[in-house]
DNA sequence: TGTACATCAGTGAACGCGCGTTCACTGATGTAC
DNA sequence: TGTACATCAGTGAACGCGCGTTCACTGATGTAC
């Protein structure tokens, strides 16, 4: 068996299958490279549909409704952004080069990040998401409690919120456009000269 | 004399009027509570119309359609804006009162404040708002600099970014409902402990 | 290995809705003379 | 002071569109025996 599963070894033209094979990755991918685009508001669940080739009733099966699909967007990006200052932090011991890292999430994965800050428009009770949340939060906490000398919760808890509001209000600054002269390439130098303003770091 | 207008001396119930009197006035105060409830998107300037007794069409007369609406609400937000930072600034010359005002501002007029960093929903060439986007963004920038010792441009600009960065990302993660724990009544208690976490002020 | 059958993942037609905008129109206002 | 008229600010009907969701259905898949 070269091929593990009927999905790969299936050779027929994907277009012409009644079965899509993996429609709930294909939707999320079209959904995520949409809110990049256009934003949140840009979206259409038949539009996505017709991209991916399929049926506009079709989605339905997978994710219930549109909250539903913006709800599996914003738990993976919790997910990704998570994995992503897990690994800054471990590599590092850096906690500027974490925020510098959400900075850079979120321009290079607006797709996600434009959801996951949107309780509007998600289930905000769903268990995934909630559990993805808590791993991202967390590391953005630990990060800070780790650099202080004072350590009592509430002084920790403030300066996260700090260094968490300036990256995020960096991060929706860009993205929003309202930074028009600078250039993307240097937005991770801009990030840390920006974050090196915070007393925590 | 005692009404100065033809206006204040119609004393007839103004939905039986034909002339609306303030029509342009009614529709932004609409658009603007519309906002705060349920976030531009939520905004229908049929429902606005409906909302202030006049035809659906009517709202054509006075924005054009409904980006000019958007940016005539955008532009009166940063009039706003730059005369409470400017209010602030002189009353007090401290900095750190500028950004918490900045934060209070935000939660306060959030049915303009959502709308004043939204490029996508405006005009973005209009005349007025740009000069009201200039006025409200040199009130940030005079203050940073003000407090320098180091007075060259890039290093004020970085501390300036940095500030607004700060600022601005509490205000949206506290209007996104992403801080669910902090309560209304403390939050320019929570801004000033946040920007303290600034090395500029 | 073959067959019956339950389950799953799609289809495509239809429903009902609200939207922004356009259009020909009319009532109200204010200004020139 | 009175009248004619241009301009302004509304009306309400209509257009055309895209949307999310529902529905009865059918093709494909995988499992039990």
């Amino acid at each position: 068996m070269t091929g593990a599963s009927s999905i790969e070894t299936d050779q027929s033209d994907p277009s012409e299958r009644y079965h899509h094979g993996d429609l709930r990755r294909a939707l999320m991918d079209a959904a995520v490279a949409s809110v990049a685009e256009g934003g949140p508001g840009a979206v259409s669940l038949r539009a996505l549909a017709a991209e991916v080739g399929v049926s506009h009733a079709a989605p339905v099966h997978h994710f219930g409704d549109k909250a539903g699909l913006f709800t599996a967007v914003a738990a993976e990006g919790f997910e990704l952004l998570a994995d992503e200052l897990t690994a800054v932090w471990e590599e590092t011991g850096d906690f500027l080069a974490t925020g510098v890292r959400y900075v850079h999430f979120a321009l290079h994965h607006r797709g996600y990040f434009e959801v996951m800050f949107r309780p509007d428009l998600v289930n905000g009770d769903d268990p995934g998401l909630l559990a993805a949340q808590l791993r991202a939060f967390a590391r953005l906490h630990d990060g800070v409690a780790a650099g202080r000398l004072a350590k009592d919760p509430e002084s920790v808890r403030l300066a996260g919120l700090a260094s968490w509001s300036t990256a995020h209000g960096l991060a929706t600054l860009l993205l929003s456009g309202n930074l028009p002269d600078v250039d993307r390439e240097d937005s991770d130098a801009l990030a840390r000269h920006v974050l090196a303003h915070l007393r925590v770091v």
